[in-house]
This record gives structure tokens, C-alpha cells and sequence, in this order.
DNA sequence: AAGCTGACTATGG
DNA sequence: GCCATAGCCAGCT
């Protein structure tokens, strides 16, 4: 397995509860800034990873849940957050940009 | 071996 | 403000 994937891995698993973040930002944090969608393969491939990786934690720009057909059930990720205290609009997270978490930023 | 696809993003019309 | 285009890079057919 390659580095990427286990440094992704590392910064989902990272994401405090209640907060999110975007693959882009995850990306940026990585040095493969605009390489984002490596970031989402790196999420497809996570169902392989040995330890349990919050994915549903990580949504695209717009707080969009775009990922959310790849979880077991459509409405998997949705719940999860909304376990978690978030709020949608369709599948939009509301207040995103107050639930957006930058690792870059944050965890440094 | 070559081409297509995709859990993205930024930019331009 | 919405639609189209273009980089991005690894895996799959």
C-alpha cells in the first residue's frame, strides 16, 4: 500500500467529531494539492484498510455528500452525520464552512 | 498496451 | 449564476 493512502487514512481518522472536511483540503495538506480525486480513491480503497476510517467525515467542496452511494447504503453517510449532530439540506451539510475542519490549518 | 473512469476543483464563458 | 472545459493521477477493463 502506498504512502498516500496510509497518510489520508491517518488525517480522516484525525477528524475530530462534528466536524468535516474536503477532499481538496485533505489533498492540500498531503502536497498533492489538485489531485483531489486521489483522495477520494484513497476513500474507495479505505473499505480495505484493517482499522475503521470515518469517510463519511470527508465531503467535497460544497459539503456536498457526493461519496455517498459508495457507503453500503445511500442513506449510510447521511446518518452518520446527522448521528453526529449535522444538519442537511437535501444532502448538502448546513452551516458547512462552521463545520469545516482544514487539517492543514488544524492539525499542521 | 492503450484508453476510460472517477467519492474533485478551479476557471472561463 | 449555471454549464462546459481542463488539469489531476491511480486503478481497472
Amino acid at each position: 500500500m502506498s504512502d498516500f493512502f496510509e497518510k489520508v487514512y491517518d488525517v480522516v481518522k484525525q477528524i475530530p467529531p462534528g466536524r468535516v472536511t474536503t477532499y481538496g483540503a485533505i489533498a492540500k495538506y498531503l502536497g498533492t494539492t489538485g489531485s483531489a480525486r486521489m483522495v477520494g480513491w484513497a476513500m474507495n480503497a479505505a473499505g480495505s484498510h484493517s482499522e475503521f476510517v470515518p469517510a463519511h467525515r470527508v465531503v467535497n467542496r460544497n459539503g456536498l455528500l457526493t461519496g455517498k452511494h459508495h457507503f453500503d447504503t445511500p442513506n449510510a453517510m447521511k446518518e452518520l452525520l446527522e448521528a453526529e449532530g449535522f444538519e442537511f439540506e437535501e444532502d448538502q451539510i448546513i452551516n458547512f464552512k462552521e463545520r469545516f475542519w482544514d487539517p492543514a490549518k488544524e492539525l499542521a
